[in-house]
RNA sequence: GCCCAGGUGGUGGAACUUGGUAGACACAAGGGACUUAAAAUCCCUUGAUCCCUGUGAUCGUGCGGGUUCAAUUCCCGCCCUGGGCACCA
């Protein structure tokens, strides 16, 4: 190989080309090879290929490489998360229509991947805007209608009265319309909900499966966002003898109840006719959610006049509305025990409601007169009839029991889940397959007739609202059942439908069945997915529920879709995420022209860990480039000194060329542990950066010389397929520049020797009182008594010791010496 | 507000497994070599303070306490920053 420039463009442009026309990355079933299948978050087509992507894709495919290097046959698809608002309001803006402007800002995204470089097999390529995508969204929606798994109720959704719209919640911020700045009101419509509540259950037994190979913070995240708590649903009384029931979770405190509260939207304040009243509760309504529970926001709340008797003391309370109670949680309705909530407390100091002490603090009793806030920890129930004098803790289940033998509560399982609203008031969705007939009710869309096509020649008159609703061709249908004419669900679906499930449709994405048994039978479950912390709870509790609900249709062999998951953290510029709106924006194809895929590829791994969120420094990606010209001349230069075969296995090298060949094994073993362990490249590629210092140490004469070349072999035949995961195409490059015929992508992962990875001589440290006072270096093998009588020995020891008293000796074999003197 | 993370030199970060030498690797900065010059490249220095300039001393991982022979690591209490909060994806 004669000396040549480190030419990354035309590098890059070949070996892309090799690898496309080869079908290197094409995926097919072998069942006598382990498979992998290594899995991003798909991206929304927003335009163009933002750093974050770089990153998660990068991640992917170092894990894709290494994986296929390892043996296993490799599953890596990528698609197009394609529905959604930015074309909507694309369409308004530039009046485009959203199916040209996804499909166009497909194909250039697609480009932008192609440049990077990675290793996709894009036969697989999904897009949820297609029919052919969607038609199984609307077969999976039909399959739970028939499972009660989809059911309609009301539910509020944010309006805006000028743009007669509604408005998402990003559109709502602050409580204003984003177009025209009005106020935000709430109104009522009947939507389509997936009852996920029906999963909680299973969701949290799930978690037991993946505890080992999730991040913790998810699966804790998760588990708060389910909330599942047990308590005792106690049937309060109204006046009327009515039964007026609530959820709690301290009976404990049952007969410190001195009001009530009841959500806005509760059924039983309809009869409510008091003008003060309904104001309030007009108000609450338009109240955006976000507002109501948010505690920063003020508690308030109005006297309904109307009393609840407590069933366990008959004493008679007033029933508050409060806008900080929620009709989706409980029963809608909840008992207040001012002394021992704080919420509580705070809303009786408020209006002026008395409390009444029912646990006290067995160390120093409390008067109900003195406390500034209210006692929430254990201690020993007073005021509370026959249970007085019980352990608070005690007296929950005892409590739970009596409710229950004399039957005015039951013990009740509660979640803070709701069920997941899927109605999207939006165009560029997935059609809700549902048809509303006068005599029928709600049909559902026969399966023959899947899929409902989203129209996609339609008038968007900048007014925000569904063309959908105003397209007669569109709305009028017959009626499957009674042939009548009849409407159809304008509504779509949230986008959050078709990510819960494209993850298996990859194994067979034109298949005229949902799945291919043979291919999503071998492929799934996805073996690693990557992808942003920021979907910890919605995206992966949706996609998990999905997989659950399949698994129970037969479709899925798993349970649990996701065996591993790395969450990575986001790409920030002068402190702040990269974002238009603040102007600090990286085009990765700026980057890529300039330096190359494989620079950019490699400063994404090497500017921090996967985990953590990454700073973007145009500085550091020079640093990147130059390691990678810093490789490429060297093994230019030194190119004659290789000779395929050419081994030092048995030599008895000089101590020199022995310490770089104990550098290049070391380094291949830190490296494999970060890889496939650590999931950590900063630190790997740091390792290499360590090697690649060692080699430009050795002197020249010395790897010239006999021993030297057969040393340098062996670095070009473990060193470059090292590199390759992440930076292939300048490893393919060298690789082929050294004569090797197959490419390194069929290559074996490198092996390295044990006995190689041991330095003869490490540094140990003497210390007194556990501050260093020596350091020396030793023998590797020393023992602890030798590492002792050397301490004990060494001058400086001596001179700190003299005259104080050796209370302990803590020896750290292969570490330190620790003298304790007093 | 609630839930979950994070905070280490001028900067990004390292210190894994099990508490055991804080600052690997890189960037920036400074100095030197090469060059008519510049770029590129190569080499050296680089946490802070102090002095008796050494194989030196002291301090130092957001802040305040604690446990331990030993704490970036474990415990308690704060402060700050970020992510999520159900219609952005």
């Amino acid at each position: 190989m004669s000396e040549r420039e480190y030419n990354f463009a035309s590098i890059e442009e070949k070996w892309q080309k090799v690898w496309d026309e080869k079908g290197t990355f094409l995926n097919r079933v072998d069942k006598n090879r382990p498979k992998y299948y290594v899995l991003e978050m798909f991206p929304y087509p927003s335009g163009r290929i933002h750093m974050g992507h770089v990153r998660n894709y990068t991640i992917g495919d170092i894990m894709a490489r290494y994986r296929r290097m390892k043996g296993y046959n490799v599953f890596h698809p990528m698609g197009w998360d394609s529905f959604g608002l930015p074309a909507e309001n694309a369409a308004i803006k530039n009046n485009t229509p959203p199916f040209r402007w996804t499909s166009e800002n497909i194909e250039n995204m697609k480009a932008q991947l192609k440049k990077l470089g990675f290793s996709y097999d894009w036969t697989r390529e999904v897009a949820t805007y297609k029919p052919e995508y969607y038609k199984w969204n609307q077969w999976i929606f039909l399959k739970m209608l028939e499972k009660g798994l989809a059911y309609k109720k009301v539910s509020s959704v944010n309006w805006c009265p000028e743009c007669q719209t509604v408005l998402a919640n990003e559109q709502a911020e602050n409580g204003v319309c984003w177009r025209c700045d009005s106020e935000v009101t709430q109104k009522e419509l009947e939507q389509w909900f997936f009852r996920i509540t029906d999963y909680a259950d299973d969701l949290l037994k799930g978690h037991d499966e993946i505890a080992a190979t999730w991040p913790e913070q998810v699966i804790t995240m998760q588990k708060n966002w389910i909330g599942r708590s047990t308590g005792l649903r106690v049937n309060f009384k109204l006046e009327s003898g009515e039964d007026f029931p609530i959820f709690t979770t301290r009976p404990d405190t049952i007969f410190g109840v001195t009001f009530m509260v009841i959500a806005p939207e509760h059924p039983l304040l309809e009869q409510i006719k008091d003008p003060g009243v309904r104001a309030f509760i007009e108000k609450c309504k338009n109240q955006s959610m976000v507002d109501r529970t948010s505690d920063t926001k003020e508690k308030v709340g109005i006297d309904t006049g109307i009393k609840v008797i407590n069933p366990f003391n008959g004493e008679k309370v007033s029933l508050y509305v409060g806008n900080f109670v929620l009709m989706e949680y409980g029963t809608g309705a909840i008992m207040a025990v001012p002394a021992h909530d704080t919420r509580d407390f705070a809303f009786a100091k408020k209006y002026g409601i008395p409390m009444k002490l029912v646990i006290d603090n067995p160390d120093s009793p409390l008067k109900p007169e003195n406390m500034t806030d209210a006692y929430t920890a254990g201690g020993v129930c007073v005021n509370s009839g026959e249970f007085s004098g019980l352990n608070n803790t005690d007296a929950i289940e005892k409590i739970a029991l009596y409710a229950e033998k004399n039957g005015i509560g039951k013990k009740t399982v509660n979640y803070r889940l709701r069920d997941w609203g899927i109605s999207r008031q939006r165009y560029w969705g997935c059609p809700i397959p549902v048809i509303y007939c006068e005599k029928c009710g709600t049909v559902p869309v026969p399966e023959k007739d899947l899929p409902v096509v989203l129209p996609t020649e339609v008038d968007f008159r900048g007014d925000a609202q569904s063309p959908l609703t105003r397209m007669p061709e569109f709305v009028n249908v017959k009626c499957p059942e009674c042939g009548a004419a009849a409407r159809r669900e304008t509504d779509t679906m949230d986008t959050f439908v078709d990510s819960s499930w494209y993850y298996a449709r990859y194994s067979s994405p034109r298949s005229d069945k949902i799945f291919d048994d043979e291919e999503v039978g071998y492929w799934m479950p996805v073996d690693q997915y990557i992808g942003g912390i920021e979907h910890a709870v919605m995206h992966l509790l949706y996609a998990r529920f999905f997989s659950m609900v399949l698994n129970d249709l037969g479709l899925l062999k798993e349970r649990e879709p996701f065996k591993k998951l790395l969450t990575q953290g986001m790409v920030i510029k002068d402190g702040s995420k990269m974002s238009k709106s603040k102007g600090n924006v990286v085009d990765p194809d700026e980057i890529i022209k300039k330096y190359g895929a494989d620079t950019v590829r490699l400063f994404m791994l090497f500017a921090a860990p996967p985990v953590k969120d990454l700073d973007w420094s145009d500085k550091g990606v020079e640093g990147s480039y130059r390691f990678i010209s810093r490789v490429w001349r060297f093994m230019q230069k030194n190119s004659s000194l290789y000779s395929e075969g050419l081994s030092p296995d048995g030599v008895k090298l000089d101590g020199e060329l022995q310490k770089l060949r104990v550098d290049l094994h070391r380094s291949l073993k830190f490296v494999t542990h970060d890889v496939e362990e650590r999931m950590q490249y900063n630190t790997a590629i740091a390792r290499m950066m360590e090697l690649t210092n060692a080699l430009y140490a050795v002197p020249e004469t010395l790897l010239e010389s006999q021993d030297g070349r057969k040393v340098f072999s062996e670095v070009v035949e473990k060193f470059i397929p090292m590199m390759y995961p992440f930076v292939p195409h300048v490893a393919e490059e060298l690789w082929a520049g050294f004569g090797k015929k197959s490419m390194l992508a069929e290559v074996s992962w490198p092996e390295f020797s044990e006995d190689l990875t041991v330095r003869d001589e490490i540094e140990i440290v003497f210390q007194i009182n556990g501050k260093i006072k020596a350091k020396c270096m030793v023998s590797s093998e020393i023992t602890q008594a030798e590492m002792e009588k050397m301490a004990m020995e060494n001058d400086k020891v001596v001179e700190a010791v003299s005259g104080k008293q050796i209370r302990k000796v803590i020896v750290v074999p292969g570490k330190l010496v620790n003298i304790v003197v007093g």
